[in-house]
DNA sequence: GTGAAAGCGCTAACAC
DNA sequence: GTGTTAGCGCTTTCAC
């Protein structure tokens, strides 16, 4: 056929407003054009960024993004997978709840490929950042200002991220040159848990704080002014993730960089690659992990000296 | 058929795995099961409360919800919509950008139903929240604390729910209880905007200042605390949202509360209000508006009289 | 009531 | 190359 008359064809359907349905073409080829991306709580900036990522690069490849939040509920990332698998060619996913078990029984619900987001798994592809050297970072950030007792208010012990970051902070702790103070484990979100934790801090004579993420580093910061405590003068206060609103904060807080929108990408690009492997000769699932850094903003300061 | 057979049926189907196909569904029933939210901003808070509120309810309807991220931008929006319309039974539609024509254009691109979310057009089903009586609030107790001379720094002038604010500002400035100065438009995120935004209102000799949105309210903060203004000793702040974040912040933020994801449920059940109802007999398009209330927190104080 | 058949919009594989 | 046909998985209709 001419290229001439491929364009009138092109250009009379154009004018008639044809569009190929997605639904039939998916009948037969067996991709339906969508991916999908479960995230614990899209109320927490970090996922909010992971969603606009992926969503960006997806809608980049021609392909619309199904979203669902799972509460941070191991029931529902469960149900989430289940539900949207069948609509999706693949799924980013973040599912900090679930066990390593249900993990790997996922094969038996879906063989729609699944990368992990910010979780290694073995045989799972996944996107991760260096929490343990963003960690090492922070804590030799707080050394370099004169601090010698830091505390660390962690997150939800059970977690793949946490897990990280306390190997980070013990690495620290081994070496001698800090003495840290565990002060225990915190929900990830502002509440009454992390008043508590801000007061512990208080009392341990610890000099700063290192916080599972910006939004416990906010919930400590709020305690701590309600207490008189000013920040960062007579404590310093690290947050982890870098979080929009951290820059904007009184004082902006200093924080440990994670690449959420370039993990995303990362992740739905890493998708891709495996779409495009004929089913049969897989590829080993690469396990990329991008690199963190400290950011150095107003909630750190040099210890005053007695 | 027998109820036992029934039964047995079920059972075998559940036993084999059988899961109905949407797509093959869809194609006959002319439904996907599947609705859009489309937002300009993810990393708003606001906006991910939006999609979370939607995510959950259409969950809740045996829906899967695809999100769209606009990036605030007109033709994005217009992008979005005709691409996820063919895909989806209905949309909940936050496009700020989208001007009233092109709204009105949306049935030749689709006879999809669309419910606007904070915004309101002839001839739309819509879910708004009263800004004109939370902004009336904020000021009236701004009045009540003895300020006589309030700033306010307005948003986008072209969007719907930027006029409504003005509006409320401007019933209570003619009333003559307060002296309003109005301080530009700026972006509704943070950037160097609100930093000149913030120098203006100190200069203007304002002893309070109502802010277009939280993060506006945040960025104004920060600058006035570079700057050595105490909040809210030596200036009053009022957000406007309450977005997670707000009370989380160190003062916290007095602000007005916006209902995000009770509209963004009213929303969803407006859209399968209109799925419910058999084509042709068309009822009057539904246009809710949803109370407005102050939240004060630390940011506002009684002006210290000299 | 129950079973068979048609067809939603598309792509694959097959003849021509 | 080009035109035709079968069929993806489901629902609906129409005979039985």
């Amino acid at each position: 056929m001419s290229e001439v008359t491929r364009e009138r064809v092109r250009a009379a359907a154009d004018r008639l407003g044809y569009r190929p349905n997605r639904a039939a073409r998916g009948l037969i080829t067996g991709r339906t054009g969508h991916v999908g991306v479960i995230v614990p709580d899209l109320l927490n900036p970090f996922f909010a960024d992971i969603c606009k990522g992926v969503q960006a690069r997806a809608r980049g490849l021609g392909h619309a993004v199904f979203v669902s939040d799972t509460e941070r509920d191991e029931g529902l990332e469960m149900d989430a997978i289940r539900t949207l698998a069948p609509e999706v060619d693949g799924i980013v996913l973040c599912a900090p709840q679930l066990s390593s078990e249900e993990l790997r029984s996922l094969s038996d619900v879906t063989d729609k490929p699944i990368i992990l987001l910010h979780r290694k798994e073995p045989g799972f592809a996944s996107v991760t950042a260096d929490l343990v050297e963003g960690m090492t970072d922070a804590l030799t950030h707080l050394h370099a200002l004169g601090h010698r007792r830091v505390a660390y208010v962690g997150g939800p012990r059970s977690t793949w991220t946490a897990q990280e970051r306390a190997a980070g902070i013990e690495a620290m702790a081994s070496s001698g040159k800090v003495e840290i103070i565990q002060v225990g484990s915190v929900a990830p979100h502002f509440d009454g848990g992390i008043t508590g934790a801000a007061d512990v801090v208080l009392a341990s004579g610890a000099t700063a704080v290192v916080a599972f993420n910006d939004i416990v580093a906010f919930g400590l910061i709020s305690r701590f002014s309600a207490r008189k405590v000013r920040v960062p003068d007579e404590m310093s206060v690290v947050g982890c993730d870098d979080i929009a609103l951290a820059g904007m904060a009184a004082p902006p807080l200093t924080t440990v960089h994670v690449p959420k929108a370039h993990a995303a990408r990362a992740a739905v690009d890493l998708l891709f690659r495996t779409l495009g492997t004929p089913a049969g000769e897989d590829v080993e699932p690469l396990q990329r992990v991008l690199p963190t850094h400290l950011v150095v903003r107003g909630s750190t300061a040099a210890i005053e000296r007695p």
